[in-house]
DNA sequence: GTCAAACTGGACATTGTTGTCCTGTTGGTG
DNA sequence: CACCAACAGGACAACAATGTCCAGTTTGAC
């Protein structure tokens, strides 16, 4: 029940996009620096956002990672199944391992905990997550960041 | 966010100790045998939960594993705990690696989230999790078990 | 006392995850 | 066009989790 590197790293490239103007373009190594994440790795996690069609990425001199939607509209789920597949806890419901009849009896509790777990992550939006005083879920405060773009 | 096998090994053996009669002795490779899992790799997990003092195990020839307490007194999170130690999701939170500050914006998050898990893993006792007609989505008949104690 | 059954615990091969490196491809700039 | 910055993606080493094996110890039965 630990929470994969990869998941931690998309939630943390995104938790990154979200703190800043909408339609800010960052660098994967500047994401990777600023939360301190290996360059390489977070490489990989981005390509796996922008087939999900959560962040959208420009190659090129003036190239980087900016978000696909507003950070409203994207769920910590969102980004977890992203990268991670469907929340599924036991091996049993991964169909990596298939168990008998009445075996799975403690299975079905699992179950239970995983759609807790779904709706948990699905009704944490980014945009509440960045808001310094984030009420869980809900209105997000006008944010006066200054830095808008960071290649100026 | 995948459960480790050990915990899924552990939750079941206790269940199948706990959907006997209180005071049964069974065998682990009996336990292995009937939840499908390996019985070497049962056997680490046994001692994990003797250690914790969720069952006791008893050497030579009539030995065996039995719970330590009443079914209604173990709940998951103690099984979980005994085994994994404390649910921690995200590394930062486990000492494995420390973060900046606002780095770890993102981890109050999920902190939250290991809060609403043991909360629940914590509100489920194993007299609950064997008993057949439990509030959850149960698909077990009334159980005449037959076979109360193994060798008799 | 001897034996067999069962837990104890170390050692090792296998597998999956993670971190890193390197080369290729793309697209803007001069 | 030539060049460079940045993403794309394969390959590989390091590490942890997992499955398996084997010798040792304990305990009850004969």
């Amino acid at each position: 029940m630990r929470l994969s590197t990869q998941a931690d790293y998309a939630v943390r490239a995104v938790y990154e996009l979200s703190c800043r103007q909408p339609g800010t373009v960052l660098h994967t190594c500047d994401i990777a620096e600023r939360q301190r994440i290996p360059g390489a790795r977070l490489a990989k996690v981005v390509q796996g956002l922008a087939r999900a069609g959560l962040v959208r990425t420009q190659r090129g001199q003036q190239g980087g990672v900016m978000l696909a939607r507003p950070s409203a509209d994207i769920t910590v789920r969102d980004v977890y199944e992203a990268v991670e597949g469907p929340i599924l806890l036991c091996r049993c419901r991964q169909r990596v391992e298939r168990c008998g009849d009445d075996v799975c009896d403690t299975h079905a509790f699992w179950h239970g905990v995983e759609t807790l777990l779904s709706e948990e992550l699905q009704s944490m939006t980014f945009a509440a997550l960045a808001d310094p005083r984030r009420p869980v879920s809900g209105a997000r405060p006008p944010a006066g960041e200054e830095e808008v773009t960071i290649h100026g």
